[in-house]
DNA sequence: GTTCTATTGATAATGATTATCAATATCTAA
DNA sequence: TTAGATATTGATAATCATTATCAATAGAAC
């Protein structure tokens, strides 16, 4: 299953992206390396809902040399840094979506064909607040994903 | 990380999930037998959010005979005859948790203790459904799962 | 009881993720 | 510029939950 976005976004934030990238790897002590810097090229570019085998596959295409571990690990990278964000469909792959620059949103997936629908609103995120505070919880994250049936598979279901 | 379920809830129902059961399995033109027999009494007496891993391990306490197959192979049907419900906290690891007689609720989970609060709001769900049919969508499902610190693990912390 | 079929449990296969490690690249300080 | 220290890389192995396989067994129908 192919979790395909429904809405573009901009990409012509993506020098200020390397920028904040570059900015991490030095707060931690690492450094901005060939490797690196070609997979959050690739990843930059790509506005969707992707996985690790699926941005090694892409990356492959152009840089043979790079490996799947590099892949997976600049990921993670991304991912502290706070330019990608974790997205789980409970389908046992786990994916990545641009984060800089982009609202908070939640999903609605059609379990037909895969097609992705970003949801937002604000009533919905204030009562998860409420809800949350009501228990006496500080809120870390949280993820809603609902499920159901595009207009087009249900005709084609019918 | 075991998530414990804050709730309590009563037990005498479980005789009726069995009959539901075996009326499932009859529909489907399988047979009761004593392995699922035993697989499905233990997992009505524990309300909790159990992996099939955490059931194995408390069948095998008992029933010395019974293989890690058929547990999972009777959790999930147990949950195509909708007496079980999965839940996915994310970390790998599918958890079950009683549907029969149970309320539909979502999740709010420490990241600290595992500590699970089964929370739910009427308005939440209704603003999800009306998410969905603007979209033009059948729902089948959803998952809202928050993730913080309990007050606990606050203090723990500070 | 006989026959047909579903079930079982041990084990293997799968697939995504994470860990390991020797080779290589980069940085720093002389 | 160079040597030594350290970070990074890519191939590969390990891990872990889940799912598939299959010969042996048990249940149902007659
Ligand atoms: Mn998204
Ligand atoms: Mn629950
Ligand atoms: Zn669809
Ligand atoms: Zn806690």
């Amino acid at each position: 299953m192919i979790f395909i976005s429904i809405k573009g976004c901009t990409r012509g934030i993506n020098m200020e992206a390397k920028v904040i990238f570059d900015r991490f790897l030095s707060s931690r002590g690492m450094r901005r390396t060939a490797p690196r810097d070609k997979v959050v090229n690739v990843f930059l570019k790509i506005e969707k809902h992707i996985s690790t085998q699926d941005l090694y596959s892409i990356v492959h295409r152009t840089h043979k040399e790079i490996g799947y571990a590099t892949v997976a690990r600049t990921l993670k990278l991304l991912d502290e840094a706070g330019l990608c964000r974790k997205v789980d469909f409970g389908d046992g792959t786990v994916r990545y979506e641009h984060k800089y620059k982009h609202e908070h949103h939640d999903h609605l997936a059609c379990t037909g064909c895969g097609k992705l629908i970003e949801i937002y609103n604000k009533k919905l995120e204030k009562i998860q607040d409420e809800l949350v505070k009501k228990h006496g919880f500080i809120q870390k994250s949280h993820r809603l994903n609902i499920f159901g049936l595009c207009p087009k598979c249900q005709k084609r279901k019918a």
